[in-house]
DNA sequence: TGCCCTCTTGGTAACGTTACCGAACGCGCC
DNA sequence: GGCGCGTTCGGTAACGTTACCAAGAGGGCA
């Protein structure tokens, strides 16, 4: 196994200094084209590639077009997009993505930052689980910049990119209620993810809005899985006073909870999901734009990392009620049934 | 903003030498305890991080603890299946993961894997697209490791996970022959991908095997989306023989037909997902295990990286097909109908 | 007391690159 | 011819870390 060739390789071989080939190999100009051709000659005979670890060394308040972003959980399709969005970004500005996962722990969180800042990346996007961020506060104080997507951290004052998911589950279930149902029940993941909060909080906007009492019995917190919100399912419709509509407070509940639910209850998704249209009935959800919020978070990331010092801020991105079926299932109050 | 703290100012701040201070931050013995707690107080006051750049530089033939995976496009959910598998398994070895997508071009793929190799990273997982992978001779032979997922790349001898995917799909184009049907679609993405070639490779034997003549008029390459898919569905529908059955060579190409397929035409896919069961009818799919897919090719990457030189090999997964009812409806040619 | 051995500690030289400077060369002009 | 200038090139010193070696302190033993 051959070892790693260096510009000092290559300048041998070329018969020129060092610093002819880093001028050659980073294009910069002063040379003359002979030479040029004598060393691009003398890196491809020895399939000489640049080492960036070495050049970042030397480049010290340079950057190193790479970025870090953690999510919760790639293989989750919300996530996914939100990814894919941002490498799409970050190539645009010659950068690579460095990728983890918290899956929801803040230990785990920790970690894959540390991991990001030891290889010096110059930012990264965030979705921040539960618990204190106290500890990134030295590593924006050193320069590397930070944007929230999906989730805001509180207690830390950096950009975010996040959805008006109050406002959003609100309006869904005064929705089911204005179609006659009083009985809502609530599917969420871990309340403590600012997310899932503010969606439970709209969810009894609504329902004080509407003058119904909260039933604790018709709210299941914590699925963190497509099972877990099935089993959930099927528990509260087998209580004595089921719930007539259910809100899933995101994909992968929703997807769980319509593996086994009956197609009488109404029914409203938070995200859109593939095929939701031709679900039986077809799938109301509250649709947000992934690539979009994706699109935006990174964008956000590199004007800071490009010197943008502005004070951080808050952008709430849009989100759409797509009536399909399953949410206008009248419920036992509709008017005129 | 404060700039990065480095060991020598560490060293300044507790009072010790360097070496000291990068002994307490590896956890090297020999460090005398009062004067470590000396270091690691200092550590925390100036907020210190290890500089893996630095590191990874004095140390050059160790491990950069970083692996690369380049995949066709992040956001398709078989793609963030692995990619999280592989993330996992990454973990656990202490490495982190850059992720890059060829998006199917392979000037991107080189960008990509070029910018994996200047960041020094031990090995990558690919998902090869279309053309000659020569330019990663030089590269392996400098003893950065390379696994194959999903697709082999012909002419390049490493290691290679994929699935039976000649097999699969020719039986279920038996099972849909058994089933009475001698019109059968086809439906791929770009032939030239390895998979999709096998793929249809697969369905041409079916036929022949059946002593049905492939009709090219019934074949749609080239689906590089939903929509795209969609558009093939109706047009071959709306041909003057139509097909009665249709199998689609991708998740995507599968989501995005079944948009506008008919419930009467007979229908597989390759791949599981979400809610299949719960269209209508239920799909019946050859389903293959992305998470075991990743977490192999995860697993061969780092048994190459700590010093695995046995021959490579090409490990083979299973597919299942799943029978829901899309596939078993009958065909015109069915026994007893 | 002198010697050796262990424990702890620090100095120095790399790793591969680039920033900074200076040198060599050719050319035009006084 | 001498001088200045632009072009092309190379030497040297960093970047922050670790490998290697060496040195001082302290203790045990002859």
């Amino acid at each position: 196994m051959a070892t790693r060739p260096t510009m000092k390789d290559v300048a041998a071989e070329a018969g020129v200094g060092v610093m002819t080939v880093s001028r050659v190999v980073n294009g910069d100009p002063g040379v003359a084209p002979a030479t040029a051709a004598r060393v691009e000659e003398a890196v491809r005979k020895l399939g000489y590639h640049r080492d960036d670890v070495a050049r970042q060394l030397r480049r010290t308040n340079q950057l190193s077009q790479t970025i870090g972003l953690m999510v919760d959980h790639v293989a989750d399709p919300f996530m996914a997009a939100i990814a894919s969005a941002a490498e799409d970004v970050a190539r645009q500005h010659g950068s690579v993505v460095l990728i983890g996962s918290s899956r929801d722990d803040l230990r785990r969180e920790r970690e894959v930052v540390a991991a990001f800042t030891a290889r010096r990346v110059d930012g990264m996007v965030l979705t921040p689980v539960v618990g204190s961020h106290r500890f990134l506060r030295s590593t924006i104080e050193q320069g590397t910049k930070v944007v929230c997507v999906d989730r805001a951290a509180p207690g830390l004052d950096v950009d975010t990119v996040v959805v008006d998911n109050f406002d959003a589950v609100r309006d869904a279930v005064q929705r089911l209620i204005a179609n006659g149902h009083r009985r809502i029940g609530y599917l969420g993941d871990r309340q403590e993810i600012w997310t899932v909060g503010e969606r439970h909080r709209g969810y009894l906007a609504a329902l004080e809005a509407a003058g119904i009492d909260a039933d604790p019995a018709l709210v299941r917190h914590g699925l963190r899985s497509g099972p877990e919100a099935a089993t959930a399912v099927t528990e509260l419709l087998a209580a004595p006073e089921p719930p007539t509509a259910l809100l899933a407070g995101n994909v992968v509940v929703a997807i769980g909870a319509l593996a086994v639910l009956p197609p009488d209850i109404a029914f409203i998704g938070f995200d859109d999901f593939a095929l939701a249209a031709r679900m039986t009935p077809p799938v109301t959800v509250i649709a947000q734009d992934p690539v979009a919020i994706g699109t935006t978070a990174a964008h956000l990331l590199f004007a800071r990392i490009h010197g943008d010092t502005s004070p951080p801020r808050t952008v709430v991105m849009p989100t759409t009620l797509i009536p399909r079926g399953s949410g206008e299932i009248p419920g036992p109050y509709a008017q005129g049934s």
